[in-house]
DNA sequence: GAATCACTTCAAAGCGCTTTGGATGGCTGA
DNA sequence: TCAGCCATCCAAAGCGCTTTGAAGTGATTC
């Protein structure tokens, strides 16, 4: 059933009914009510790719996820901030369109997805320091967000992002605080921007605070628990072992916390950690009373917020490009204590 | 630039254009490559949305996914599923199209997507015992694959499903072998089909070894960390206190693991762990040497498994149904040996 | 030299919807 | 009475692509 044997049915023009289903002022509530009435009847529903076409907006959205040739691996993140901007679309009427693409061919697909009319928007996720994706996206002349930012791009982009470096410094001080002077630091993979920005934050704290750096106990690799596990093992098997742990993520926290425990060492007391908390739907921090000690910032809001500020450029494109800064909050779990 | 502008600057037909760019025969080797230069050249792209409103295929698979309103979480295998259906995708110029739908409102937005035309082909992830959805995806008659089974729905469809029954079957009569009698079972919601075979698996094992079943030591909820925490406490404060504990996914069995280190049991003698290990990216179960013991089945390679069928079947509609159900594997790991 | 054929190319008709630019007719006000 | 004006409705022209059915070439065959 289409909208011409709906408008035969009807004894109508094709263009009434259409007007009549979209809300249009100049049809007869009556007729209205008779289209509407057919419609429901013989379970008319509009082609979604005539609409489209005619329409020149897609209703959908684009993620490019990449994903690492390495380690096969997609940011454990993803997940929740895709329920987050999810919620938003079907607020919208909005779908969401997805690519995975591995690292070497990522230029190319933007392209496909971009170019060809296949969306009205871009997320841009995880972008590295100098990500070719966006000249690249604002060549292309379409609506996109990028959930972070690049530190070496200088056009202007929209953007929503964590501070990063404000996050990792004050957690690093509250360890100072308590005393710490050895800080190891496990972070994420330094060609992304936000691993770049919270190592910054980390470097920052020590050296307002008179404390040597050592790259013997920084670590930046693939935020999972093995990577954890792994480096919390390395630092404390060192000449001069850290009494604190800072953590880019509650997956590579959980590694470090095996390490510490394998070791017979009390967290908390013997070794302190410290992590940024995602909010991560199946692996949350502690419902009532926090497990780790953490900066906190909720990936699915933001996932919601990229959602709208995306959806508002698309409708008002004249306006300016937003940026949004978020503080993440630090929260006080049993894992970090008074250096021993 | 579109098809038009490019015919006429090339003084040939639309017609002969888009043969010559869609590589049909009947057109000759020179001008295709007059055509392919000159497309290079202006940088044509075919718009999608008219292609597909005239080829009838949208080239899109849609994924609708469950997410539940108790607990506003997303499924922790989803993520990688995704992207090993990605993959095959992305090999046959598929695209993907998201939906996270709430309980509640599935089925309309089922019809939403299906109904409009805007996908090819469905995914339907984490089936229920006796799903709606699958009536009315074939009511709708359209393409689609379950990933997983639902036990009371009688109608064919196709499906691909790890043997959950018989996994945890195996998991369990592994633990039987090394002398346990008390065998905790911490399992996913069991509304879920998955769910409720393991569990038969699990009660299947230990009926035909004799030993008593308790509903004191079973549990089933959302499969988080925190929940695998406090039902392993629970359990461990219990009367008779379990030896062993079977669990539905890794991350519920790091909850268990961290109350047992809690509790200062030493994981693989005290107590054994044993797991579901779906080979999350971010949380692998050992790269090497397995830390837990466990069935495992890799949902990556499930992901592009179910992207396969669904694209053959759409492919050649006429063929039937196919179905594959695979058996997970046991490693062994340290997390398990001999009943104390 | 006419008929046949393979090889290329083309004009035009969709795909199902939206939207422009009128028509139509009843009603109002001078 | 008639121009002017709403309130409704409509025909037709797109949106940019694919595909059908036919036509225009030479070359080949008899």
């Amino acid at each position: 059933m289409n909208l011409r044997e709906l408008s035969e049915r009807l004894n109508l023009s094709q263009t009434t009914v259409s007007r009549a289903l979209n809300g249009y002022p100049e049809v007869n509530e009556q007729t209205r009510k008779r289209v509407a009435e057919a419609a429901a009847r013989f379970n008319y529903r509009p082609y979604i790719r005539a609409q489209t076409l005619a329409t020149g907006r897609s209703m959908s959205i684009g993620h490019i996820i990449p994903f690492s040739n390495q380690n096969e691996m997609v940011n454990i993140v993803f997940a929740d901030f895709i329920a987050g901007a999810g919620e938003i679309y079907a607020q919208h009427g909005y779908s969401m369109s997805l690519s995975l693409v591995r690292d070497e061919d990522e230029l190319s697909a933007y392209r496909g997805v971009a170019e060809k009319g296949a969306v009205d928007g871009i997320i841009v996720h995880s972008p590295a320091r100098d990500d070719p994706r966006i000249a690249f996206l604002a060549e292309l002349d379409i609506p996109f967000l990028v959930h972070g930012r690049a530190s070496e791009v200088t056009k202007p982009y929209a953007w929503l992002d964590v501070n990063n470096k404000r996050a990792i410094e004050t957690g690093t001080q509250h360890l100072l605080d308590l005393g710490h002077r050895r800080i190891g630091l496990i972070n994420g993979e330094e060609r992304m921007d936000f691993a770049q920005r919270r190592r910054e934050g980390y470097l920052s704290a020590l050296t307002k605070a008179n404390v040597a750096t050592d790259t013997a106990i920084m670590r930046s690799g693939e935020m999972s628990e093995p990577f954890g596990h792994a480096s919390a093992h390395e630092m404390l098997d060192g000449a001069k072992p850290p009494t604190a742990f800072v953590a880019s993520s509650i997956v590579s926290a959980l590694g470090i916390r095996r390490a510490v425990e394998e070791r017979g060492l009390a967290m908390g007391s013997e070794i302190s950690i410290l992590c940024f908390d995602d909010e991560i739907s199946y692996l949350p921090n502690g419902r009532t009373a926090p497990v780790f000690t953490a900066m906190r910032s909720s990936v699915r809001a933001a996932g919601r917020r990229c959602a709208e500020l995306l959806i508002d450029q698309i409708s008002r494109p004249d306006q300016e490009l937003q940026t949004e800064l978020w503080d993440a909050e630090l929260v006080t779990g049993t894992s970090t204590g008074p250096c021993p």
